[in-house]
DNA sequence: AACTATTTATAAGA
DNA sequence: TTCTTATAAATAGTT
């Protein structure tokens, strides 16, 4: 899409490789993450560069969308388990799965799905759970920034100083 | 990128959504092959669409891409769960745990707590999420509040004309 | 990392 | 869904 078509095929040589990696990287996660924005699609995106180096995406966790993964390929094919022999270590796998399901319909309600059985009081009180946690979040992350500016700082001090002792 | 340039939100017309959905998960899935045969690296593509119906696309076996993330992730402490060990009936309890351990996880940085260890770009991630879910909430909300309004309305009519009827 | 000539993706319309 | 086409976006090769 460039100069150039270039056919799709592996690039032999590393540097080029690497190049192409880095550009079509950044453009391939980026369309990502549209799609999710736009389409309301839950997306995860996993890549390996040749040398092992790990980037991904998720819209929203990585390990739901592939635990839902996980479930949609496996009804695709099989009889069902071995049975687990003790009566308490089967109420306590179902049980588990119920504080399981509780959890995740919490989460998915918390990023604004599944709302459609809330009362006002709920939504309200979700609403208010929400912005608590925006506003957590927020102070975090500026705590964070604040943080790495100081850190600068002191980097830049640290240089400034060593430029004066060496000219003096 | 066509007629007109899109703004990258959520598209609210469903039919609409659908249409560029269909366009663009297309598009996304040619560059992640694109990027896989030239650059020599291994990818994975998950999609749901916001109707739940899955695609996938993988350079090699999903399965072998989704365990080496796993891998990676748990060495790096926090971010991520194994892949789930789908064949050994015992580990599911374990498993389950773990997820549920996630999910909790998950619930309380969505409330802003236990965020010391999320990254810049983590915190960004989540406050996103939290913004989007905020968003949906309100909205449903507000159409709340509007059923409520023309329920109300129905029923003074009736009252109305009932106190009609009587008088004449 | 930036630039730009081209190719490719895609929004809107049919 | 598919095709068409004008335009936006991505990117190959260059600097």
């Amino acid at each position: 899409m460039a100069r150039e078509r270039r056919e799709i095929k592996r690039i032999e040589s590393a540097a080029a490789r690497q190049v192409t990696f880095s550009k079509r990287r950044r453009g391939l996660f980026k369309k990502a993450e549209e799609l999710s924005v736009l389409c309301d699609a839950d997306v995860a995106l996993i890549v390996f560069s040749s040398t092992g180096k790990l980037s991904q995406f998720a819209s929203s966790s990585m390990n739901e969308i592939i635990d839902k993964y996980s479930t949609h390929s496996k009804n695709l094919g099989k009889t069902d388990q071995p049975a687990l022999d003790l009566n308490l270590e089967h109420s306590k796998y179902a049980n588990l799965n119920d504080q399981l399901a509780e959890a995740s319909l919490r989460l998915r309600q918390m990023r604004g799905e599944e709302l459609e059985g809330l009362s006002v009081d709920e939504l309200q009180q979700l609403e208010k759970n929400l912005e608590t946690g925006l506003h957590r979040v927020l102070q975090t992350k500026d705590q964070q920034f604040l943080e790495q500016i100081n850190e600068l700082h002191r980097k830049v001090q640290l240089i400034a100083r060593s430029i004066l002792t060496s000219l003096f």
